[in-house]
DNA sequence: GCCAAACTCAGGTGTCTACCTGATTGGGGC
DNA sequence: GCCCCAATCAGGTAGACACCTGAGTTTGGC
């Protein structure tokens, strides 16, 4: 197995140098490029066309995100690992949205990043453990919230409900599973009777938070 | 600060055998008891309150993921790591509802459960990289999702959409921002012309898509 | 064979939704 | 000063929704 050739963007030469020492310390990886701020990373990217980048968020001109999502579209095989001091939901959302495989801390043990290192280019993603904290914390949330009174739905029910919340009309149901109107409503109502809930916007947030519906 | 105080439990011996040499030789840990089973780790839970247990998940009579959850009654301050073979998103699902701290695959280099101790000690959730990424990909997917053509609505037309989507009526959002019946009507009118949204089950959708409401 | 539950359908009523046209007011930009 | 646009409100209509009572059929379990 040849060695994933990485390009580093840090704005601070100490850094950069220091982090290039760290990651040549480790088996099977290159550094074949170092860049100051995004411009020049895209240009080394473009150039080297590297397996992975290690960009700081924050760069001069183009910073590290933005510098993610452009790469994600002039080079969406280079995998992405965002460096970063901030640990806030909005930049790790932002990492991901734009791309980003990984997002690590500055403040991560060395072993960190030869995790990540790995992960992101087997075609993982790993963020560090306080972030994935942040951001499961509500999926968690979510996820116990389910367990709360387990209401049994009968498969008529269930797939009423999935056509309801998908946007359909009564009418629209009925056409679909060849039944009466009349009939489609009797099971939305029950529906609503067990659930208590009293209108469709309420079903509809109830099967998305189900997962009887992709969001 | 003193040792972290782990309880283990797997039902194969050697397995275990394995993992307490593992255990011991990470600084400022120690493991002060060892299950073969799910009952026997809660008895054993029960008597010497650690910090943390190591759960597999297959194991005879109570498994691991149950026990996780009866753990989470008896000993709410004990952390919970699960171990298990299988990464399929249902085990980690009802793992993280069951209120598990972390879920290692079994396969896990070595260093990882010392960082998956480390960070879930610390409050941390922590997750082996490969089952991050099954529950990251649709969360980046969904994050994704919102950045493709932004419409940009009024703050008086998000107003309105938050609160219908959070299932009140015309009139009650009329009453809530002291407003007329038919004003509320045209702001929802001209957004959902704006959004090309012809139901209030799909503003529903849209603003829970768009992050808009809660879940 | 009987019971319960799920599934099917009907009639009726009041409310809400979706969409239409049309109008007034107030603030910002040029 | 003029124009545009957000914001406000009105009247009207067809259809959908929420809830009610009532009832026939089928299916599976005991």
């Amino acid at each position: 197995m040849s060695s994933i050739r990485i390009v580093l963007a840090d704005d601070h030469a100490l850094v950069r140098a220091g982090l290039v020492k760290l990651l040549e310390s480790m088996p099977a990886v290159e550094v074949v490029g170092q860049a100051s701020d995004g411009l020049q990373l895209l240009a080394l990217a473009a150039e080297h066309r590297p397996h992975l980048v290690l960009v700081d968020i924050a760069m001069p001109g183009l910073n590290g995100l933005e510098a993610a999502a452009r790469l994600q579209q002039s080079a969406p095989d280079t995998r992405v690992i965002i460096l970063s001091m901030h640990q806030e939901d909005q930049y790790v959302r932002q990492a991901l949205r734009n791309g980003a495989r990984g997002y690590l801390l500055k403040d991560s043990a060395p072993l960190e990043l030869q995790l990540a290192i790995e992960a992101v280019v087997r075609g993982d993603t790993y963020l560090s453990p306080v972030i994935t904290r942040g951001v499961m914390s509500d999926y968690a949330q979510r996820l116990r919230n389910e367990e709360v009174q387990e209401v049994p739905l009968s498969p008529r029910q269930r797939e009423v409900l999935q056509l309801i919340a998908e946007g359909l009309s009564t009418k629209e149901v009925a056409q679909r599973l060849d039944l009466s109107v009349k009939t489609v409503e009797s099971h939305r109502t029950l529906l609503m009777k067990q659930l208590d809930i009293h209108e469709v916007t309420g079903l509809v947030r109830y099967a998305l938070r189900k997962g009887i519906i992709a969001p």
